[in-house]
DNA sequence: ATGACGGAAGTTTTCCGA
């Protein structure tokens, strides 16, 4: 099983790349980030028509999260419960492998355990410069988050957390640490928060592997950042203790930004045993 | 200290992202 997510920075503009991505990249499950439009506009069609089902949590303009998936969707919850928000950045549902959706395997019976897992995509807030408005929101949110979640983990032990979680855990993640130093995805307040959620029982699959230096998920348009690999590894997949053992692979694909017109972001992607 | 780039809204300029 194959999981991956995907900041792709319009869904309008990059709706061809994502459905070529999917052909080469068939995976199970794609939490999509940053669609910038409405529920009304979603391409469900066309996800259909390559084989996959869809949920979205739209918005227009900003935000808007997805869970694309050739497995339907189960139990799909918008936002987070308990934490009132007026933007759309989380998405979450349960799958279960194709195999058991397809009736040949009874779910969670007593000879098979359960492969269901539960997905939760996330569009985290940016949260600007520190010291903002838009700071103090994210801060927030992530308590939000956290509280929830470690609700969630009692209820669903098979859970994968995953999306532009718009914060650095460390140096490494950072192209240049030391003029980042403080700055937004990079303060210790932001680090704080991201640590609570692996205190919940939580692990950066990227980091379950050796991994090529100077990996990163995001680069900025501006200056070459790409070509010069200037960016910052601010998208993440966290598997919960559960699933930490069946992680076989976490890689980004960079292979996107051949396109003509790039999201920003890159895929990150997991393979499950 | 600022802008670079890209998307959206919407109308020539601004906001926001990271």
């Amino acid at each position: 099983m194959k999981l991956a997510t995907w900041n792709i920075n319009s869904l309008t503009v990059r709706l061809p790349q994502v459905l070529d991505w999917l052909a080469a990249n068939p995976v199970d499950v794609l939490a999509l980030q940053e669609l910038k439009l409405s529920d009304d506009k979603f391409p469900h069609a066309a996800f259909a028509a390559a084989g996959y089902d869809s949920s979205c949590f739209g918005q227009k303009t900003y935000n808007g999260v997805a869970l694309i998936s050739k497995t339907p969707a189960r139990d799909v919850v918008r936002n987070i419960p308990g934490f009132s928000d007026e933007l759309a950045r989380v998405i979450s549902a349960t799958f279960v492998s194709e195999a058991e959706s397809e009736g040949n395997l009874a779910p969670g019976s007593v000879d098979k355990p359960s492969t269901d897992i539960r997905v939760v995509g996330a569009y985290f807030p940016n949260g600007q410069e520190p010291g903002s408005d838009k700071f103090e929101y994210k801060l927030a949110w992530l308590k939000g988050l956290r509280d929830w979640l470690r609700a969630e983990l009692l209820t669903h032990p098979r859970l994968v957390l995953m999306g532009d979680f718009n914060i650095t855990f460390d140096d490494a993640d950072v192209w240049d640490p030391v003029g980042m130093k403080d700055q937004i995805h990079c303060t210790d307040e932001e680090r704080y928060e991201l640590n609570a959620l692996i205190a919940l029982g939580l692990h950066d699959a990227h980091r379950l592997f050796p991994q090529p230096p100077k990996s990163y998920s995001w680069w900025d348009y501006r200056d070459f950042g790409f070509r010069r690999n200037r960016g910052m590894r601010i998208d993440h997949i966290l598997v919960s203790n559960a699933l930490k053992d069946q992680v076989a692979a976490c890689w980004i694909d960079k292979s996107p930004r051949k396109n003509e017109r790039p999201s920003d972001h890159a895929p990150v992607v997991i393979e499950l045993n």
